[in-house]
DNA sequence: GTCTATAGAAGGATAGAC
DNA sequence: GTCTATCCTTCTATAGAC
Protein backbone atom coordinates (compact mmCIF):
# COMPACT_ATOMS: atom_id res chain seq x y z
CA UNK A 1 0.00 0.00 0.00
CA UNK A 2 1.16 3.41 -1.07
CA UNK A 3 1.18 6.24 1.30
CA UNK A 4 -1.37 8.73 0.82
CA UNK A 5 0.56 11.55 -0.21
CA UNK A 6 1.60 9.18 -3.39
CA UNK A 7 -1.63 7.80 -4.24
CA UNK A 8 -3.17 11.78 -4.01
CA UNK A 9 -0.05 12.23 -6.81
CA UNK A 10 -1.02 9.63 -9.05
CA UNK A 11 -4.65 9.80 -8.77
CA UNK A 12 -4.26 13.73 -9.58
CA UNK A 13 -2.20 12.51 -12.77
CA UNK A 14 -4.87 10.66 -14.27
CA UNK A 15 -7.46 12.93 -13.98
CA UNK A 16 -5.29 15.37 -15.28
CA UNK A 17 -4.82 13.39 -17.99
CA UNK A 18 -8.46 13.05 -18.95
CA UNK A 19 -10.10 16.21 -17.90
CA UNK A 20 -7.27 18.67 -17.12
CA UNK A 21 -7.41 21.36 -14.37
CA UNK A 22 -10.17 23.01 -14.20
CA UNK A 23 -12.06 20.52 -14.83
CA UNK A 24 -10.81 18.39 -11.95
CA UNK A 25 -12.65 18.33 -8.35
CA UNK A 26 -10.18 17.93 -5.47
CA UNK A 27 -13.09 15.93 -3.95
CA UNK A 28 -12.87 13.83 -7.24
CA UNK A 29 -9.29 13.47 -6.41
CA UNK A 30 -9.58 12.34 -2.95
CA UNK A 31 -12.38 9.85 -3.62
CA UNK A 32 -10.10 8.66 -6.54
CA UNK A 33 -7.36 8.16 -4.16
CA UNK A 34 -9.61 6.64 -1.47
CA UNK A 35 -8.28 9.35 1.21
CA UNK A 36 -10.10 11.45 3.51
CA UNK A 37 -10.27 15.24 1.97
CA UNK A 38 -8.71 17.04 4.82
CA UNK A 39 -5.60 14.84 4.13
CA UNK A 40 -5.21 16.74 0.78
CA UNK A 41 -4.41 19.82 2.59
CA UNK A 42 -2.85 18.52 5.40
CA UNK A 43 0.15 17.02 2.46
CA UNK A 44 -0.32 19.83 -0.03
CA UNK A 45 -1.30 22.80 2.29
CA UNK A 46 -0.83 25.47 -0.74
CA UNK A 47 -3.86 23.94 -1.78
CA UNK A 48 -4.89 22.70 -5.83
CA UNK A 49 -1.88 24.96 -7.37
CA UNK A 50 0.49 23.07 -5.04
CA UNK A 51 -0.92 19.42 -5.56
CA UNK A 52 -0.79 20.51 -9.42
CA UNK A 53 2.67 21.89 -9.51
CA UNK A 54 4.14 18.75 -7.60
CA UNK A 55 2.25 16.39 -10.51
CA UNK A 56 3.68 18.63 -13.43
CA UNK A 57 6.78 17.58 -11.88
CA UNK A 58 6.91 14.61 -11.06
CA UNK A 59 4.66 12.82 -13.96
CA UNK A 60 7.21 15.08 -16.13
CA UNK A 61 10.33 13.19 -14.61
CA UNK A 62 8.32 9.55 -15.28
CA UNK A 63 7.57 10.29 -18.82
CA UNK A 64 10.92 11.15 -19.13
CA UNK A 65 12.02 7.98 -17.31
CA UNK A 66 9.78 5.95 -19.85
CA UNK A 67 11.27 7.69 -22.97
CA UNK A 68 15.00 6.87 -21.76
CA UNK A 69 13.77 3.32 -21.27
CA UNK A 70 12.53 3.40 -25.16
CA UNK A 71 15.58 4.83 -26.46
CA UNK A 72 17.97 2.47 -24.74
CA UNK A 73 16.19 -0.75 -25.72
CA UNK A 74 16.05 0.62 -29.44
CA UNK A 75 18.25 -0.48 -32.31
CA UNK A 76 18.82 2.65 -33.41
CA UNK A 77 17.22 6.86 -32.53
CA UNK A 78 15.22 6.17 -35.94
CA UNK A 79 13.18 2.96 -34.56
CA UNK A 80 13.30 4.50 -31.02
CA UNK A 81 10.88 7.67 -32.71
CA UNK A 82 8.46 5.12 -33.91
CA UNK A 83 8.84 2.91 -30.71
CA UNK A 84 7.76 6.59 -28.71
CA UNK A 85 4.66 7.35 -31.03
CA UNK A 86 3.76 3.51 -31.50
CA UNK A 87 3.66 3.13 -27.75
CA UNK A 88 1.84 6.03 -27.40
CA UNK A 89 -0.69 5.20 -29.80
CA UNK A 90 -1.54 1.69 -28.35
CA UNK A 91 -1.82 2.81 -25.23
CA UNK A 92 -4.20 5.55 -26.55
CA UNK A 93 -6.35 2.95 -28.09
CA UNK A 94 -5.99 0.37 -25.29
CA UNK A 95 -7.61 2.72 -22.85
CA UNK A 96 -10.40 4.61 -24.75
CA UNK A 97 -8.42 7.42 -25.78
CA UNK A 98 -8.21 8.40 -22.19
CA UNK A 99 -4.50 7.78 -20.92
CA UNK A 100 -2.65 10.72 -22.52
CA UNK A 101 0.14 13.36 -21.33
CA UNK A 102 -0.31 14.70 -17.78
CA UNK A 103 1.08 17.96 -18.81
CA UNK A 104 -0.11 18.65 -22.21
CA UNK A 105 -3.65 19.76 -21.07
CA UNK A 106 -2.97 21.30 -18.34
CA UNK A 107 0.55 23.60 -20.09
CA UNK A 108 -2.79 24.73 -22.08
CA UNK A 109 -5.20 25.74 -19.61
CA UNK A 110 -2.54 27.55 -17.42
CA UNK A 111 -0.17 29.10 -20.19
CA UNK A 112 -2.17 32.48 -19.71
CA UNK A 113 -3.61 32.08 -16.37
CA UNK A 114 -1.22 30.72 -13.64
CA UNK A 115 2.79 31.61 -14.18
CA UNK A 116 3.85 29.63 -11.42
CA UNK A 117 2.07 26.34 -12.94
CA UNK A 118 3.17 27.50 -16.32
CA UNK A 119 6.64 27.92 -15.29
CA UNK A 120 6.41 24.09 -14.46
CA UNK A 121 4.92 23.05 -17.65
CA UNK A 122 8.13 24.85 -19.48
CA UNK A 123 10.79 23.41 -17.44
CA UNK A 124 9.08 19.95 -17.91
CA UNK A 125 8.88 20.68 -21.52
CA UNK A 126 12.71 21.78 -21.65
CA UNK A 127 14.30 19.09 -20.16
CA UNK A 128 12.22 16.45 -22.29
CA UNK A 129 13.95 18.33 -25.39
CA UNK A 130 16.73 18.25 -23.38
CA UNK A 131 17.25 14.50 -22.78
CA UNK A 132 15.76 14.10 -26.96
CA UNK A 133 18.51 16.38 -28.08
CA UNK A 134 21.69 15.00 -26.55
CA UNK A 135 20.43 11.37 -27.56
CA UNK A 136 21.12 12.94 -31.02
CA UNK A 137 23.89 14.58 -30.30
CA UNK A 138 25.59 12.06 -29.56
CA UNK A 139 24.73 10.54 -32.63
CA UNK A 140 26.85 13.22 -34.39
CA UNK A 141 24.26 15.61 -34.64
CA UNK A 142 24.82 19.65 -34.25
CA UNK A 143 23.85 20.61 -31.11
CA UNK A 144 21.59 23.40 -32.59
CA UNK A 145 19.99 21.29 -35.06
CA UNK A 146 19.84 18.45 -32.26
CA UNK A 147 17.49 20.79 -30.36
CA UNK A 148 15.47 22.04 -33.15
CA UNK A 149 14.54 18.08 -33.91
CA UNK A 150 14.14 17.10 -30.32
CA UNK A 151 11.71 20.33 -30.42
CA UNK A 152 9.52 18.88 -33.06
CA UNK A 153 9.54 15.65 -31.53
CA UNK A 154 8.03 16.67 -28.18
CA UNK A 155 5.47 19.02 -29.95
CA UNK A 156 4.07 16.17 -32.56
CA UNK A 157 3.90 13.92 -29.51
CA UNK A 158 1.61 16.36 -28.27
CA UNK A 159 0.03 17.05 -31.20
CA UNK A 160 -0.77 14.07 -31.73
CA UNK A 161 -2.06 13.07 -28.83
CA UNK A 162 -3.98 16.16 -29.00
CA UNK A 163 -5.60 14.90 -32.45
CA UNK A 164 -5.30 10.84 -32.01
CA UNK A 165 -7.86 11.73 -28.83
CA UNK A 166 -9.97 14.09 -30.82
CA UNK A 167 -10.74 11.41 -33.78
CA UNK A 168 -10.37 8.89 -31.14
CA UNK A 169 -7.68 7.05 -33.80
CA UNK A 170 -4.24 6.00 -33.10
CA UNK A 171 -3.30 7.40 -36.95
CA UNK A 172 -2.68 10.80 -36.27
CA UNK A 173 0.16 9.40 -33.73
CA UNK A 174 1.19 6.95 -35.63
CA UNK A 175 1.73 8.89 -38.58
CA UNK A 176 3.64 11.53 -36.65
CA UNK A 177 6.02 9.01 -35.89
CA UNK A 178 6.62 7.59 -39.32
CA UNK A 179 7.40 10.39 -41.15
CA UNK A 180 9.59 11.97 -38.09
CA UNK A 181 11.73 8.91 -38.10
CA UNK A 182 12.30 9.42 -42.03
CA UNK A 183 13.37 12.85 -40.42
CA UNK A 184 15.89 12.18 -38.29
CA UNK A 185 17.00 9.18 -39.89
CA UNK A 186 18.04 11.22 -43.35
CA UNK A 187 19.25 13.68 -40.87
CA UNK A 188 21.75 10.30 -39.63
CA UNK A 189 22.62 9.52 -42.96
CA UNK A 190 23.58 13.06 -43.47
CA UNK A 191 25.85 13.06 -40.50
CA UNK A 192 27.32 9.80 -41.12
CA UNK A 193 28.46 11.53 -44.92
CA UNK A 194 29.78 14.36 -43.83
CA UNK A 195 31.84 12.38 -41.25
CA UNK A 196 33.35 9.64 -43.93
CA UNK A 197 33.59 12.80 -46.71
CA UNK A 198 35.81 14.75 -43.87
CA UNK B 1 -21.43 47.60 -34.65
CA UNK B 2 -21.77 43.30 -34.89
CA UNK B 3 -25.01 41.64 -33.80
CA UNK B 4 -25.43 40.32 -30.00
CA UNK B 5 -24.51 36.76 -31.06
CA UNK B 6 -21.60 37.66 -33.11
CA UNK B 7 -19.81 39.55 -30.66
CA UNK B 8 -20.48 36.62 -28.33
CA UNK B 9 -19.34 34.48 -30.68
CA UNK B 10 -15.88 36.22 -31.06
CA UNK B 11 -15.59 36.53 -27.06
CA UNK B 12 -15.77 33.27 -26.03
CA UNK B 13 -13.39 32.22 -28.78
CA UNK B 14 -11.01 34.68 -28.06
CA UNK B 15 -11.74 33.40 -24.30
CA UNK B 16 -11.33 29.52 -24.84
CA UNK B 17 -7.87 30.80 -26.92
CA UNK B 18 -6.71 31.42 -23.64
CA UNK B 19 -8.21 29.88 -20.94
CA UNK B 20 -9.88 26.99 -22.68
CA UNK B 21 -13.54 25.78 -21.66
CA UNK B 22 -13.54 25.15 -18.59
CA UNK B 23 -11.83 28.22 -17.33
CA UNK B 24 -14.37 30.12 -18.99
CA UNK B 25 -17.00 31.15 -17.07
CA UNK B 26 -20.27 32.32 -18.83
CA UNK B 27 -20.51 35.60 -16.99
CA UNK B 28 -17.01 36.80 -18.34
CA UNK B 29 -18.32 35.81 -21.83
CA UNK B 30 -21.13 38.26 -21.50
CA UNK B 31 -19.25 40.92 -19.77
CA UNK B 32 -16.53 41.02 -22.65
CA UNK B 33 -19.09 41.01 -25.26
CA UNK B 34 -20.85 43.74 -23.54
CA UNK B 35 -24.32 41.89 -23.65
CA UNK B 36 -26.72 41.21 -20.57
CA UNK B 37 -26.52 37.71 -19.38
CA UNK B 38 -29.74 36.17 -20.33
CA UNK B 39 -28.91 37.21 -24.14
CA UNK B 40 -26.44 34.46 -23.88
CA UNK B 41 -29.27 31.86 -23.19
CA UNK B 42 -31.69 33.82 -25.90
CA UNK B 43 -29.01 33.06 -28.61
CA UNK B 44 -27.62 29.96 -27.51
CA UNK B 45 -30.79 27.46 -25.54
CA UNK B 46 -28.03 24.99 -25.33
CA UNK B 47 -26.69 26.99 -22.99
CA UNK B 48 -22.62 26.76 -22.50
CA UNK B 49 -22.46 23.41 -24.53
CA UNK B 50 -24.34 24.44 -27.45
CA UNK B 51 -21.82 28.12 -27.32
CA UNK B 52 -19.15 26.25 -27.51
CA UNK B 53 -19.62 23.98 -30.70
CA UNK B 54 -20.53 26.99 -32.62
CA UNK B 55 -17.39 28.62 -31.42
CA UNK B 56 -15.33 25.53 -32.60
CA UNK B 57 -17.26 25.05 -35.91
CA UNK B 58 -17.02 29.07 -36.57
CA UNK B 59 -13.29 29.54 -35.36
CA UNK B 60 -12.53 26.19 -37.26
CA UNK B 61 -13.71 27.58 -40.58
CA UNK B 62 -11.36 31.04 -39.81
CA UNK B 63 -7.97 29.56 -38.95
CA UNK B 64 -9.08 27.02 -42.32
CA UNK B 65 -9.53 30.51 -44.25
CA UNK B 66 -6.63 32.24 -43.19
CA UNK B 67 -4.45 29.06 -44.01
CA UNK B 68 -5.87 29.27 -47.27
CA UNK B 69 -4.76 32.78 -47.66
CA UNK B 70 -1.40 31.86 -46.37
CA UNK B 71 -0.77 29.28 -49.36
CA UNK B 72 -2.39 30.98 -52.20
CA UNK B 73 -0.12 34.25 -51.31
CA UNK B 74 3.20 31.66 -50.58
CA UNK B 75 5.49 31.18 -53.83
CA UNK B 76 5.79 27.74 -53.01
CA UNK B 77 4.56 25.12 -50.20
CA UNK B 78 7.54 24.75 -48.38
CA UNK B 79 7.35 28.54 -47.78
CA UNK B 80 3.53 28.39 -46.96
CA UNK B 81 4.64 26.50 -44.36
CA UNK B 82 7.32 28.40 -42.92
CA UNK B 83 4.68 31.59 -43.23
CA UNK B 84 2.27 29.91 -41.32
CA UNK B 85 5.08 28.68 -38.13
CA UNK B 86 6.46 32.08 -38.45
CA UNK B 87 3.27 34.03 -38.55
CA UNK B 88 1.88 32.06 -35.63
CA UNK B 89 5.38 32.46 -34.08
CA UNK B 90 4.79 36.64 -34.03
CA UNK B 91 1.31 36.61 -33.43
CA UNK B 92 2.52 34.86 -30.24
CA UNK B 93 4.79 37.12 -29.45
CA UNK B 94 3.41 40.44 -30.18
CA UNK B 95 0.28 39.23 -28.11
CA UNK B 96 1.91 38.13 -25.06
CA UNK B 97 1.77 34.50 -25.90
CA UNK B 98 -2.02 34.91 -25.28
CA UNK B 99 -3.19 34.71 -28.82
CA UNK B 100 -3.35 31.04 -29.49
CA UNK B 101 -5.46 28.46 -31.32
CA UNK B 102 -8.89 28.49 -29.89
CA UNK B 103 -9.29 24.86 -30.58
CA UNK B 104 -6.46 23.01 -29.08
CA UNK B 105 -6.94 23.69 -25.54
CA UNK B 106 -10.86 22.97 -25.93
CA UNK B 107 -10.20 19.63 -27.48
CA UNK B 108 -7.63 18.35 -24.83
CA UNK B 109 -10.53 19.35 -22.11
CA UNK B 110 -13.05 17.57 -23.91
CA UNK B 111 -11.81 14.61 -25.51
CA UNK B 112 -12.79 12.50 -23.11
CA UNK B 113 -15.25 14.09 -21.14
CA UNK B 114 -17.80 15.67 -23.52
CA UNK B 115 -18.37 13.42 -26.37
CA UNK B 116 -20.77 16.08 -28.61
CA UNK B 117 -17.58 18.84 -28.60
CA UNK B 118 -15.44 16.24 -28.82
CA UNK B 119 -16.34 15.30 -32.13
CA UNK B 120 -17.06 19.05 -33.33
CA UNK B 121 -12.85 19.33 -32.34
CA UNK B 122 -12.07 16.34 -34.51
CA UNK B 123 -14.41 17.54 -37.26
CA UNK B 124 -12.60 20.68 -37.80
CA UNK B 125 -8.95 18.59 -37.47
CA UNK B 126 -10.00 16.60 -40.31
CA UNK B 127 -10.89 19.58 -42.19
CA UNK B 128 -7.54 21.26 -41.74
CA UNK B 129 -5.58 17.93 -42.89
CA UNK B 130 -8.22 17.76 -45.90
CA UNK B 131 -7.29 20.92 -46.65
CA UNK B 132 -3.65 20.61 -46.58
CA UNK B 133 -3.52 17.03 -48.18
CA UNK B 134 -5.42 18.73 -50.84
CA UNK B 135 -2.77 21.46 -51.78
CA UNK B 136 0.31 18.84 -51.50
CA UNK B 137 -1.95 16.14 -53.69
CA UNK B 138 -2.19 18.91 -55.95
CA UNK B 139 1.48 19.52 -56.17
CA UNK B 140 2.08 16.06 -57.14
CA UNK B 141 2.37 14.06 -53.61
CA UNK B 142 0.55 10.67 -53.64
CA UNK B 143 -2.80 11.19 -51.76
CA UNK B 144 -2.04 9.29 -48.38
CA UNK B 145 1.39 10.55 -48.35
CA UNK B 146 0.11 13.87 -48.36
CA UNK B 147 -2.97 13.26 -45.81
CA UNK B 148 0.42 11.55 -43.05
CA UNK B 149 1.95 14.64 -43.92
CA UNK B 150 -0.69 17.32 -43.41
CA UNK B 151 -1.80 15.45 -40.31
CA UNK B 152 1.84 16.11 -39.10
CA UNK B 153 1.52 19.88 -40.03
CA UNK B 154 -1.36 20.15 -37.59
CA UNK B 155 -0.21 17.98 -35.04
CA UNK B 156 3.18 20.55 -35.14
CA UNK B 157 1.50 23.41 -35.31
CA UNK B 158 -0.51 22.65 -32.08
CA UNK B 159 2.34 21.30 -30.41
CA UNK B 160 3.92 24.32 -31.49
CA UNK B 161 1.45 26.47 -29.64
CA UNK B 162 2.09 24.19 -26.40
CA UNK B 163 5.81 24.56 -26.13
CA UNK B 164 6.04 28.56 -27.01
CA UNK B 165 3.31 29.16 -24.91
CA UNK B 166 4.74 27.71 -21.74
CA UNK B 167 8.02 28.61 -22.49
CA UNK B 168 6.73 31.86 -23.39
CA UNK B 169 9.35 32.04 -26.78
CA UNK B 170 8.75 32.07 -30.22
CA UNK B 171 11.68 29.18 -31.24
CA UNK B 172 9.82 25.63 -30.98
CA UNK B 173 6.86 27.06 -33.18
CA UNK B 174 9.64 28.64 -35.41
CA UNK B 175 12.00 25.49 -35.12
CA UNK B 176 9.14 23.55 -35.83
CA UNK B 177 7.98 25.35 -38.91
CA UNK B 178 11.49 24.94 -39.90
CA UNK B 179 12.33 21.30 -40.18
CA UNK B 180 9.03 20.79 -41.86
CA UNK B 181 9.59 23.54 -44.85
CA UNK B 182 12.55 20.73 -45.36
CA UNK B 183 10.40 17.46 -45.27
CA UNK B 184 8.00 19.20 -47.44
CA UNK B 185 10.43 20.29 -49.50
CA UNK B 186 12.57 17.08 -49.61
CA UNK B 187 9.14 15.67 -50.14
CA UNK B 188 8.31 17.70 -53.38
CA UNK B 189 12.08 17.16 -54.69
CA UNK B 190 11.34 13.32 -54.43
CA UNK B 191 8.17 13.56 -56.95
CA UNK B 192 9.86 16.08 -59.27
CA UNK B 193 12.70 13.48 -59.63
CA UNK B 194 9.77 10.58 -60.12
CA UNK B 195 8.10 12.58 -62.35
CA UNK B 196 11.65 13.61 -64.49
CA UNK B 197 12.25 9.67 -64.48
CA UNK B 198 9.17 8.40 -65.50
C1' DG C 1 -37.09 39.94 -26.96
C1' DT C 2 -34.09 42.53 -23.44
C1' DC C 3 -32.33 42.36 -19.20
C1' DT C 4 -31.96 41.48 -13.82
C1' DA C 5 -32.28 38.82 -9.97
C1' DT C 6 -31.96 34.48 -8.08
C1' DA C 7 -32.16 29.57 -7.68
C1' DG C 8 -29.62 25.32 -7.16
C1' DA C 9 -25.42 22.82 -7.58
C1' DA C 10 -20.52 22.37 -7.22
C1' DG C 11 -16.15 24.24 -6.42
C1' DG C 12 -11.99 25.28 -3.16
C1' DA C 13 -10.79 25.93 1.35
C1' DT C 14 -11.04 25.55 6.54
C1' DA C 15 -12.33 24.69 11.35
C1' DG C 16 -12.25 21.68 14.81
C1' DA C 17 -13.60 17.02 16.82
C1' DC C 18 -11.16 12.96 17.89
C1' DG D 1 -2.10 13.97 12.31
C1' DT D 2 -6.65 11.77 10.64
C1' DC D 3 -10.91 12.72 9.15
C1' DT D 4 -15.80 15.13 8.90
C1' DA D 5 -18.80 18.81 8.60
C1' DT D 6 -19.33 23.24 6.95
C1' DC D 7 -18.27 27.89 5.04
C1' DC D 8 -18.05 30.97 1.29
C1' DT D 9 -17.54 31.70 -3.41
C1' DT D 10 -18.54 30.85 -8.11
C1' DC D 11 -20.65 28.41 -11.62
C1' DT D 12 -24.60 27.23 -14.89
C1' DA D 13 -29.16 27.86 -15.66
C1' DT D 14 -33.80 29.86 -15.19
C1' DA D 15 -37.68 32.68 -13.82
C1' DG D 16 -39.98 36.59 -14.56
C1' DA D 17 -40.24 41.87 -14.67
C1' DC D 18 -40.37 45.22 -18.23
Amino acid sequence: MLGTRERILTSTGELFRRQGYNGTALKQVTALADAPFGSLYHHFPGGKEELAEAVIKSSGQAYQTLFELIEDAAVDPGSAVTDFFDGAAAVLEQTGYVDACPIGTVALEVASTNDRLRQATAEVFASWVDTAARRLASHGVAPARSIELATLLVAAVEGGFMLSRAARSPEPMRASGRLLRELVESELATVRTVTTTT
